[in-house]
DNA sequence: CTGTTAGCGCGTTCAC
DNA sequence: GTGAACGCGCTAACAG
């Protein structure tokens, strides 16, 4: 019982293996009655046509790529998640290349578009150069962009300037004027992280906004990770004049900085104010303010979006920007009256 | 410039299709002279063979599905990124079939083994029936569970018997005696996690061993949440006779606790110690003591079982018992002396 | 409306 | 060693 073919169908039903082709498909109109005929054959031998051989005759591969850096940071599931979603309703499979150095980001965006694997690509924060972009075009590649920009491609952005800031722009409402942001590396992401100066860019245009002068000893650039954060908390706190609030770049570096206002016995939020940026999960559970990306839709748009590109391949490259959204929950507050 | 074929190189080289093919997969000997022709003309055209023409070809097609709720909860992410590594070493790519629902569940078993798009299953968490079970032997389906069990079928376990007897037993050895369990839905899983019953008899079994009574209202079970664990665990601590310890079936879970310690006024880990279960990546921000589990490796070796089951259809199912480790970290300590 | 036939690109017998 | 021819299972003209 193994595997029936079309053929197989075909003989039983007595008919030709186009016309059971035209009821797979239903592509062109098949009499009621032959109809019946082919669909109990079917049913009957358990056929199922192979995706393989239909793909190899369409000359497409009905699978779409996507390449990021999945496992280094949470918000990537997320993002998985709304694309699985998107792409569970449609006849694409999908393919996860990971990325986690530089050589295998610069092999992905080599050997993927012409090992005639995918049909599309999708391709998360990290941003191809124009040579790079260029190779997708000619290959015919359609691709699209999800947290990343280049005016060549479709891409769907979260507002990271705007979700700067919108977390600036709320500690200046609950009156700070003395604010730290700990960032990402600005200069040296290899991958070429848009979000980073993006957020900095929003948090600059804050302070300016409110005629806020901007203090270079308040802005810590370091390693994305929880310790790092703390580390350079601590640097922020023990100043001769420390901020009364900090804007992290991420939750997790958030999470860092609370740790340093713990060990400095500060309480949070009388004494210092924190803001973070994703809204992972942890988020809720401790209580942190922070700025939420819309990161499940960012990636059930960003698939919809290459799936009407290979449906449409001469369309114009189009931009989503998602906006963000202010999340106040427990560690901002106003700052202590002198 | 886009794709050239077989034929191309073929004809370039001034060989026959064959030959090319030859050195392509260097099965039979080809002189030294011609298989360089052959390759200088492969570079020349930029020649990359076509997947999907080899999978009809050969018969097979080079991917394997992994089918999990992976979204549903933190630790598959890790798992997931264990199969990722065994897998992008070998020829094989993977699709993810995600589930949150018994519904796709059904469907996920009943509908990929018979429509060819994989040579092989990797199935985590979720049990199959013994019917399942029948259908994929059948249908000459490898597969593997992981996390899982059937005596037909090749499996990586982690020993949650042993993991839930070592979290049981690390707070006996403690002092405590009263010890509270917070576990998943013990009777109602529809998808049968095995875990569930596992852990729950190694909490058992020490208590047992440590000649402690079982009280069947230290017991509870829940959806597992934060917040529901939260709801169960004040339960468990305004009982007349509360518990001194409580060991949680997931970190989550214990997170839950820990909230419903702190609204209570309950200090940990002098009045109340916790004890999780995962090592996901709070539980060391949180100081959580836990249970490991060695996630990345049982998605690698579950990954590395299925290719080489599916080199070698005959082998007898293998099973792989994973260990686990006790974290000591800050909330759990010796009980309150009386 | 429906059957026949020619590819899709590659592996693989078979003769040479 | 090497080339010609066939087949993998399906879709898409092209006739009828």
């Amino acid at each position: 019982m193994a595997n029936a073919t079309i053929r197989d169908v075909a003989k039983k039903a007595g008919v030709g293996v186009a016309t059971v082709s035209r009821v797979l498909n239903d592509s062109t109109a098949v009499s009621p009655t032959t109809r019946q005929k082919v669909q109990t054959a079917i049913a009957e031998l358990n056929y199922s046509p192979s995706p393989i051989a239909r793909r190899l005759s369409l000359g497409r591969t009905m699978t779409i790529g996507v390449i990021a850096p999945f496992f280094i940071r949470p918000s990537y599931v997320e993002r998985l998640r709304g694309v699985e979603a998107a792409l569970s309703d449609s006849e694409y499979d999908f393919i996860i290349y990971n990325v986690e150095t530089v050589t295998r980001r610069n092999d992905c965006f080599h050997d993927v578009p012409r090992q005639e694997r995918v049909d599309g690509l999708l391709i998360m924060t990290l941003t191809p150069t124009d040579e790079e972009v260029d190779y997708f075009v000619q290959s015919g590649m359609p691709t699209v962009l999800i947290d990343s920009r280049h005016h060549h491609l479709s891409h769907v952005m979260i507002d990271d300037v705007a979700g700067g800031y919108q977390a600036t722009r709320h500690l200046i409402d609950l009156g700070h004027r003395k604010i730290g942001y700990i960032s990402d590396l600005l200069q040296e992401s290899p991958f070429g992280f848009r979000p980073v100066a993006d957020r900095y860019e929003g948090y600059r245009q804050a302070l300016t906004d409110a005629g806020i002068d901007f203090c270079p000893e308040y802005h810590r650039q370091g390693e994305l990770s929880r310790r790092e954060a703390r580390r350079l908390a601590q640097e922020l706190l023990t100043l001769p004049d420390p901020p009364t609030a900090i804007f992290a770049y991420s939750d997790t570096q958030a999470f860092g900085v609370l740790r340093a206002a713990q060990d400095l016995g500060l309480k949070v939020p009388e004494q210092l104010s924190v803001i973070g940026y994703d809204d992972i999960e942890i988020a809720e559970f401790l209580h942190l303010t922070t700025v939420r990306q819309h990161l499940y839709e960012s990636g059930a748009q960003g698939a919809e979006l290459l799936l009407s590109e290979i449906a449409n391949p001469l369309s114009r490259p189009q931009e989503i920007v998602l906006p963000t959204t202010l999340v106040e929950r427990d560690t901002t507050a106003p700052p202590l009256l002198r």
